[in-house]
RNA sequence: CGGGAUGUAGCGCAGUAGGUAGCGUGCCUGCUUUGGGAGCAGGAUGUCGCAGGUUCGAUUCCUGUCAUCCCGACCA
């Protein structure tokens, strides 16, 4: 391509919408620009990336067995409705665009496509003769999120690839979910990316096992914990550790002390001189259930510990059947504002025991009337505790669980690890934390959609069961950001061979120069000839500009017909490194075509 | 949805005690220059986000509205 004919408009300064470096450099370079919010226009240099990483994701999907479709965007509400989650995405989480026809006919536009693909199966699977079945497409997914961010990392309309798997049990399943892990390994070492595989929470999409490809950079939205020993990996919101030990308690007797101004742990652990794992600490939340239920939910952690909300959301979500429900769509520690709604008299906050009194609670339709007490595992090991005593300024030293307070029945794993937490496997090990950027998710569904959508086959036996799907995604306008987000200088983007738009760009620093143009020319010929994404920079503008431009858009290779030519040679600049060095002009696109086919066998 | 901010030329920004707007960059023309976003000369470009109101007159003041961005709860 001869950026003379091409569409190619870069900016010399930072657009004022964007906010990390790689949105900044894909708006600057003209690879895209807003249409509206989290809305973008791919141009040509960056559609030509989305399509090399679509290619790989092909490649590697096809491999693995899978086998491409494409499946249809507008969803009617039926599908959704049978699986349970019309509401849910229309509502509670608001994340599906749904629109109304002109007969009236409710439809969504798809932000996944678990409905549909089980629809597909239902229809089509009869037999286990026809297993084991992936299907993918990749396509446009549409999400209403509530602050679309950071350009193509959080946009509502995006690129994705999605497959489905379809198995006899859950062995198979297991064995499907394992071929895809295996190809998303391929996928990002293809694109030449640094990454991790870590457990993940399942979030709305449900079901049991599931990880997480994160792509390492400052910027990522997630934090992940893992070890040296590369055996532990982990989101925070699923991470689980050891924590530190408790310090012995140093108070022998139960007493009720006075503790002015300490609602805080810190400010208690200094007054009282004791170690903040000493303190049993009482956490309220106030949770909207689908049905329309609040419920007040008290959590004992110890008191240098927070709680993980993630896991405290999953753990009432598996209670919901105990409040006529079956999502939580509201998770909070109730303010000031939220409290007088119920609260009876007002809270002894800062000075809460794991004990405090239903009465708080002003009865109501909508409302349970006790707090659901959980404790942390944390907590249960406590011996002589520090803890509030439901009076302001005052708490209580010595305690025990029953002795003073009855253990809550429901003892769970809600705290949060964190940095420099031992590992459950290896306690030698420490958890070290990075900032990741999800660009895949691999998901282990079970029955749960089949189940919904009744999509069954015929066993060996003539039963009929339902199918054992899995699901994994791979967000690809995300990665070709992720990727500019991982390997850029202050002069722009680095991209690797495997994606870059173009692999070499031809300059001719003086486009008066006939000489230079010519020589330019020819190389420009031959590459194409060899097989090589090539540009030519044949605008009549200075070298430096020229020179500008090819590092800000972040070409792999460039080479200049410039001064060297008197020696027949050209320069040949590698962008990463930005190593130069000259080179024979007859031995030019071998070199080249050598060095990308090093870079692409990797 | 809660909190904070911003809408003026393609982009980045200034400005108007109320009198229809400017700087940088980019764009167009010409000459010079030609290995790191050149120099000189000339030129084009705006419903001042939108709608009401006040006023002789509103981009400026008032009211409303829409859009966008940033900080929090959701996700490839």
């Amino acid at each position: 391509m001869r950026l003379s004919q091409m569409l190619f408009v870069t900016l010399r300064e930072d657009p004022a919408e964007a906010e990390i470096p790689s949105h900044k450099l894909l708006l600057r370079a003209g690879y895209m620009r807003r249409i509206g919010s989290g809305v973008y226009a791919y141009l040509p240099l960056l559609w030509r990336v989305l399509q090399k990483i679509s290619q790989i994701v092909r490649e590697e999907m096809n491999a693995a067995g899978a086998q491409e479709c494409l499946l249809n965007q507008l969803q009617p509400s039926e599908l959704w409705k049978e699986s349970g989650r019309w509401e849910t995405y229309t509502q509670a989480e608001g994340i599906m665009f749904a629109l109304t026809d002109r007969q009236g006919r409710e439809l969504g536009l798809g932000p996944t496509h678990e409905e549909v693909i089980t629809a597909v199966a239902r229809d089509m699977i009869r037999s286990y003769r026809q297993l084991p079945l992936n299907l993918y497409q990749i396509q446009t997914k549409f999400r209403d999120e509530i602050r679309p961010r950071f350009g193509l990392m959080r946009g509502r309309e995006f690129i994705m690839k999605d497959a489905y798997s379809f198995d006899v049990d859950e062995a198979g399943m297991k064995r499907s979910y394992g071929k895809m892990h295996d190809a998303y390994h391929n996928i990002l070492r293809r694109c030449g990316l640094a990454f991790r595989a870590v457990d993940a929470d399942s979030g709305a999409i449900g079901g049991s096992g599931s990880q997480e490809f994160m792509v390492l950079a400052e910027a990522g939205e997630d934090e992940v914990l893992y070890t040296e020993d590369g055996q532990y990996a982990a989101n925070v919101e699923k991470a689980v550790s050891r924590p530190a030990e408790a310090v012995p308690s140093s108070f022998k007797t139960y007493e009720k002390r006075e503790t002015p101004n300490t609602p805080t742990i810190a400010s208690l652990a200094k007054f009282l001189d004791c170690s903040p794992t000493q303190i049993l600490k009482n956490v309220l939340y106030q949770v909207t259930y689908n049905s329309g239920m609040e419920l007040l939910v008290l959590v004992s952690i110890r008191g240098d510990q927070d709680v993980n909300e993630v896991k405290l959301q999953n753990e009432l979500t598996k209670l919901a059947g105990d409040y006529k429900a079956t999502a939580v769509i509201g998770l909070k520690v109730p303010d000031a504002e939220a409290q007088q709604q119920w609260a009876t008299q007002p809270l002894p906050l800062g000075y809460i025991a794991p004990d405090l009194p239903d009465s708080y609670i002003q009865p109501s339709k909508t409302l349970v009337a006790q707090f659901l007490r959980l404790v942390d595992q944390t907590a249960v090991e406590l011996k002589n505790f520090v803890t509030g005593s439901n009076e302001s300024g005052f708490h209580v030293v010595g305690a025990n669980w029953g002795s003073q307070y009855p253990l809550p029945r429901l003892a769970l794993d809600l705290r949060k690890a964190s940095v420099g937490d031992r590992a459950l496997h290896d306690p030698s090990q420490l958890l070290q934390s990075a900032r990741g950027i999800e660009i895949g998710h691999i998901f282990q569904l079970g029955n749960k959609y089949s189940k919904a959508l009744n999509a069954t086959y015929t066993n060996e036996q003539g039963e009929e069961v339902p199918l054992m799907m899995g699901c994994y995604g791979v967000g690809v306008s995300r990665l070709a950001q992720a990727a500019v987000e991982q390997s850029y200088d202050k002069d722009g983007i680095i991209w690797p061979v495997a994606i870059a738009p173009y692999q070499v760009i031809v300059v001719a620093p003086n486009a008066a120069d006939q000489d230079q143009m010519a020589a330019a020319e020819q190389i420009y010929n031959a590459l194409n000839q060899a097989g090589v994404e090539a540009l030519l920079d044949d605008r009549e503008e200075r070298a430096g500009v020229k020179f500008k431009d090819a590092e800000l858009v972040g070409i792999p290779y460039r080479i200049v017909t410039g001064r060297s030519l008197q020696q027949g040679k050209v320069e040949v600049v590698t962008r990463a490194t930005k190593a130069s060095q000259e080179i024979q002009l007859d031995q030019v696109v071998a070199t080249i075509r050598q060095w990308i086919d090093a870079e692409l066998a990797q």
